[in-house]
DNA sequence: CGGCAAACCTGCGAGC
DNA sequence: TGCTCGCAGGTTTGCC
């Protein structure tokens, strides 16, 4: 299920349930989610407190007492569920089950297991490979135009594409892409490095006010997204343009009823992107 | 180095 | 009903 909106949304919940709370019992139902976990991985965080629950990018980033760190990723299908009291049988593809001190249950389902979990020496953090090149965080100071404009510089690639890269701007993926693109009246097929100036500028205000609505609204639920209590998200009614192919543009009066244009489906890099041709420039 | 397709894996809906 | 195909929110790999 993740991209920010979604993986900010986990990470809330499980904040709320871990930090200060010792871990009585971790277990990993089969050796391997996409890579195999590291050696004495239960075990290791098994009697940890947990100190802090955070995220960057789409990685949450789970500080233990012992100067361990728990590194988790969502990949595709990735999910968190909480239970404060008695939890329910376990489910297929339940891969990873924690459990607290005072009686919580926590576990770490995924289908497709893209998603993958490491542990490594908090000190060791900064220079972990998929941390190490990740550009800034969309809501954070460090993110504004001139920085992302000179990130894009020199990139032939769509923007689109560029916007995908986790190097240029940490935890955007293929649906806030689109729809921070429509925002920004850019089109996704534009070279990256053309987004420049105001264009850069416009683009920041647009990936942060989508990113700040969908954590707002518990992230999207397409299909396998849940909040870690059950609940859906609902940020998917919110939607511009993702999933809306030939649907009229909500911007402007592009109506593929009428024949002219409307919501379009296009293939970049082998993954959908979504725009208005008329709207996006 | 940059850009792109393919690979990893399972499930689901559409179409025949 | 049952099969096949295409598609799915990510990231890495390997090949031009």
């Amino acid at each position: 299920m993740p991209e920010l909106p979604e993986v900010e949304t986990v990470r809330k919940a499980l904040a709320e349930v871990l930090e200060g709370r010792r871990l009585a019992h971790v277990e990993t139902r089969r050796a391997d989610l996409r890579f195999p976990f590291p050696r004495g991985f239960a075990k290791k965080l098994t009697g940890c407190r947990v100190e802090s629950v955070g995220r960057r990018g789409k990685f949450l980033i789970i500080g233990l007492d012992d100067g361990l760190t728990l590194i988790s990723h969502l990949g595709m299908s990735g999910r968190y569920r909480i239970y404060l009291k008695t939890p329910p049988k376990l489910e297929k593809h339940d891969h990873v089950v924690f459990e607290t001190e005072n009686g919580a249950s926590i576990r770490f389902n995924d289908p497709r297991r893209f998603g993958f979990m490491d542990l490594v020496k908090t000190a060791a953090l900064a220079t972990y490979p998929m941390l190490v090149k990740m550009g800034p965080e969309p809501l954070s100071n460090a993110f504004n135009g001139p920085v992302l404009a000179a990130a894009l510089k020199g990139r032939k690639a769509p923007i689109k594409a560029a916007l995908l890269d986790q190097s240029v701007v940490a935890g955007i993926g293929n649906i806030y892409a689109s729809e921070a693109l429509f925002r920004a009246g850019i089109s996704p097929k534009r070279k990256a490095a053309t987004v420049q100036g105001s264009r850069a500028e416009k683009l920041v205000l647009a990936l942060r006010s989508v990113l700040i609505e969908a954590i707002a609204a518990g992230g999207s639920s397409l299909r396998d997204h849940r909040q870690p209590s059950g609940e859906l998200g609902y940020f998917q009614h919110a939607f511009a343009v993702y999933g809306r192919d030939g649907q009229p543009c909500p911007g402007c009066t592009c109506n593929p009823e009428t024949g002219v244009g409307g919501i379009r489906r296009i293939t970049q890099s082998g993954r959908s992107t979504f725009y208005c041709a008329r709207r996006q420039r």
